[in-house]
DNA sequence: GTCTATAGCTGGATAGAC
DNA sequence: GTCTATCCAGCTATAGAC
């Protein structure tokens, strides 16, 4: 019986099933759904597998929010080429899919401090990455950098975004189009209407 | 043994008692926290009295909900009376009591479907009143309500204070600074500077 | 209204056979 | 790697004495 922190495969069938799993029933049902034995019973796996894999619960969280992480990221970078790149981030930070996930990491960090540590890690490097690609870009459109800092206008779209994904999760909708219309209309003052 | 439903007093020592540990215990550990044993230990009362009072937990979590947000409702019509109303009410939204709470609340929400609905109702009567009072003061102040409608200002204002308490919770601060500059100069632009 | 006791369930985690 | 069995803790909720 190996243990955990022995070297197990990250590709295994069997890991990646119950990450899946776990990811599903994150999103489906809440962080609190997401038991060991729900988890390898969505996954068709048996349950000492878990312990087998991640050997706590902990672990599991804490690799499904890199796995997680890793692509977001990875998909910001492209998001970040458009040819409109605050269009595209606008589109992409105000995309429904990734909120209800990234919600429940939000609780579950409350008390979860392994998961706590994990976030702020990544909303970091998430930040940098924008500010890095698009500082430049916003002095190219001849925004006054002292007025409007890259990093205000940043936060100022993400808050926004987020904000309006989970109000929508209530379905309170009261202002959202004419938060949605100021803030294209905005972009669109920057990089003309969205094309494509 | 009394039941559920029967008469009871809201004002109750006891009642009163596991309501405050309640909201301590959410606010300071989360609601995975917010167990009967765990809140009657802290309210120093017996066990059987959260059934008693409340019948089910959900009970509890609801009515704790509802006597934050009649008392935040309260505190919003104080706010919304202050001479600079955009001031005060952007120090109110970016107050970080009320937030971690609100929070937990959001979390809860994901698995407790009375609690969603809850927090749907509270939502929509808060940007009503805030709609209902600062519509006309934004006339006043000569802001073009085509360009810039009262509740867009409003879901960006709030969106912003949230997302930035959210962040700090992390112990992520980046761009921050700049945010809040932005927000309060375009504050200041229509009310002048905070006085008092 | 307050208290004790307890039924009944679900969960994390481990041991050890295969 | 996979599986079963199992220990132990903690939870909701109820029954019923006082």
């Amino acid at each position: 019986m190996a243990r955990r922190n022995s070297n197990i495969a990250d590709d295994s069938v069997a890991r990646t099933a119950l990450l899946d799993a776990a990811e599903r029933l994150l999103v489906e049902e809440g962080y609190a759904a997401v038991t060991s034995r729900r988890v390898s019973a969505e996954a068709g796996v048996n349950n000492g597998l878990v312990y087998y894999y991640f050997g706590t619960m902990d672990e599991l969280f804490i690799q499904l929010f890199r796995r997680r992480s890793e692509g977001s990221l990875e998909r910001l970078r492209q998001v970040l080429d458009d040819p409109q790149p605050l269009w595209a981030l606008w589109e992409f930070t105000h995309e429904a899919t990734n909120n209800a996930i990234t919600m429940e990491f939000i609780a579950l960090a409350n008390h979860r401090k392994a998961i706590k540590d994990e976030i702020a890690t990544y909303s970091r490097a998430h930040r940098s990455l924008q500010l890095e690609r698009l500082t430049a870009t916003l002095r190219t459109y001849g925004v006054d950098s002292e007025r409007w800092p890259a990093t205000a206008i940043l936060v100022l779209m993400a808050g926004t975004a987020r904000f309006l994904l989970m109000e929508e999760g209530f379905d309170v909708q009261t202002g959202h189009a004419e938060a949605v219309a100021v803030i294209e209309r905005e972009i669109s003052a920057l990089e003309g209407n969205r094309r494509r």
